[in-house]
DNA sequence: AACGGTTGTGCAAACGTTTGTTGTTGATAA
DNA sequence: TTATCAACAACAAACGTTTGCACAACCGTT
């Protein structure tokens, strides 16, 4: 079955093509007599607009791109979900790219974005990124875009991000309060990411503050749950075992949980947890962990409207952005 | 900056945009010279093709379009996953919508891929459908359909599901022989879902053939993690005790940890359970949950591949195709 | 010398919309 | 009566590509 065109329906009714074009879009040129007329039969005919039309003629695309480093359990999910939201009410449509932690596939999907003509673009970085320049052309595009999550210290692109140093400094503190001069370890994610050196940095500068002994070798990264797992192992083998525990996200809580379980450990007699996470997998262990919040529907959210906020033409007050954090007991 | 198009670099060579269009797709018509001047040119000067103009005068949108009832924790981000991976091997766009449960917002998901021209859908059905006439109109658009997970029982449509039937039953038959003749109880999702029906009659016959007694006030229903953990709760606390446990997904699953972390219930010495699941949440789980593998990354890829199959015009010999579900202990 | 065949290129139409301009009405005011 | 002005509708061009067709130039055969 074809489809039916404006072309077909002005056909039918003798009319021609720009009166219909102007009668489907409400215009006032268009007596109401006619609209009515032409309405109904698009309806009849099953009229459905030609979107690649329309945006060849408009010279946009109605779309927005997401490039994330990969839809893993955690995160990913709750920010497509929300950005999809926003999406959806904005009359957009959300094309999901993702750079399997490559920054080749993440100068890949720019491409793809630019090729499409997307109007804006919501990244978070892979670990390997380290600059910025694949993105300037888009710029020149006028294609907008929001960094969220991962990103790199600049201050050229707009960002919303978790407030990292805030974060950790809360989650600090509060551990600390938890077991006043005690043996504290923490565990980070991939060195090589901009979050784990500003997560750590507030670590190490929140405890100095609090005039609290640690050791550099309490200090442990690890880029997925299985090293963190061992991680911990190391730590919970150590001549002096840890009594509190940092844990910068959720891969980490992965890891540190199972080991947990394994050594039989009880959380919090023999130790005390803080963790950075979304929430979800605190939720399903069978130990309490409090832990910080930070939320991928939150930054999913505020990515997305400060995307359209780019793509309306309203102006950004702050180039960055920063989403609430609280405190979950 | 304006984008450049072929009619820029055909002016710039003093050539016609057509030979410039044969010379980039590398069409056997034009002059290797020629060729090599113009794949010059448009790379110096930054040429992007345009897909809206592509699609338009090919009639085609390159784009397939997944629509998932929700994004939740389990199985759409491994369904997600797979889908990108192979479409973007194809050289496709995946959209993405979510139908957050509601027929209406499914119907408008739809009618968005129609407009949009898609060229294929992937789609799990929310709980309230009960029919599939708003499929009926993109198949006459020439848009292909594969149903995936969450289907209605016809036959008319190409699908790719869980082997239901069959992996309840080695599910049932597993647990059974894990005690026999011990009191057993099955929790499932909401009973509007066909999958909820196809694994209840399973469940059921497998113990009827078993001769294995079981009572119907055994048998739950919950439609997510909170009402299932309440209903385990019951169960617990009813005279007698079961002693072995289906668990029909991972929703589920949750809830009936959730609770046994309450009850400081022992699995498995006190209870014995085996569960369908995509396998992430018995990993972190303190205690032992052998299950039958619904792994939502297969049927991702598989459903991906059989769409591509429809584009590329293969016939598919199978309407109805299965996912392995293997036994993982 | 005439023929057919190949190779390389240009021309123009088409895909479905939107929109600036022009033209035709009929009604109102002078 | 004529001038003015809406209201309505048509015309045509444009968005960037692709592609069937035509045509010219060259080659090697008869």
């Amino acid at each position: 079955m074809k489809r039916v065109t404006i072309k077909d329906i002005a056909k039918y009714l003798n009319i021609n093509p720009s009166t219909v074009s102007r009668a489907l879009r409400n215009h006032s040129d268009v007596s109401s007599q006619l609209k009515e007329q032409v309405t109904q039969l698009a309806n009849k005919l099953g009229y459905k607009p030609n979107h690649a039309a329309i945006n060849l003629r408009k010279g946009k695309s109605n779309t927005i791109g997401l490039i994330i480093p990969e839809i893993s359990t955690y995160f990913a999910p709750s920010v497509i979900r929300a950005v999809e939201d926003i999406t959806h009410d904005m009359g957009y449509n959300l094309l999901i790219l993702q750079s399997n932690d490559s920054v080749e596939r993440e100068i890949q999907n720019v491409e793809i974005c630019a090729q499409l003509g997307v109007e804006g673009i919501l990244i978070s970085l892979t670990k390997e990124s380290t600059d910025l320049e694949h993105f300037s052309e888009l710029a020149h595009l006028d294609t907008k875009i929001v960094f969220f999550d991962k990103t790199l210290h600049e201050e050229y692109w707009n960002k919303v991000t978790i407030p990292d140093k805030k974060a950790t400094t809360d989650a600090v503190v509060y551990l600390t309060r938890m077991g006043k001069g005690k043996k504290i370890a923490g565990i980070f994610g991939d060195e090589r990411l901009s979050i784990t050196q500003d997560r750590l940095t507030a670590y190490k500068d929140t405890l100095a503050e609090l005039k609290f002994k640690y050791q550099d070798n309490k200090i442990q990264f690890a880029s997925n749950a299985l090293a963190a797992e061992q991680s911990f192992m190391r730590l919970w083998n150590s001549e002096s075992k840890p009594q509190l525990l940092f844990i910068m996200s959720d891969e980490i809580l992965e890891g540190v949980a199972k080991a947990i379980y394994k050594l039989k450990i009880n959380v919090p007699d023999e130790i005390k947890i803080v963790a950075l996470s979304d929430g979800y997998l605190p939720s399903i262990l069978s130990f309490k962990v409090p832990y910080i919040q930070t939320s991928g529907f939150s930054i999913g959210l505020k990515a997305a409207q400060a995307l359209f906020d780019l793509i309306k033409g309203k102006t950004i007050e702050h180039k960055k952005q920063y989403i609430d954090t609280p405190l979950i007991k």
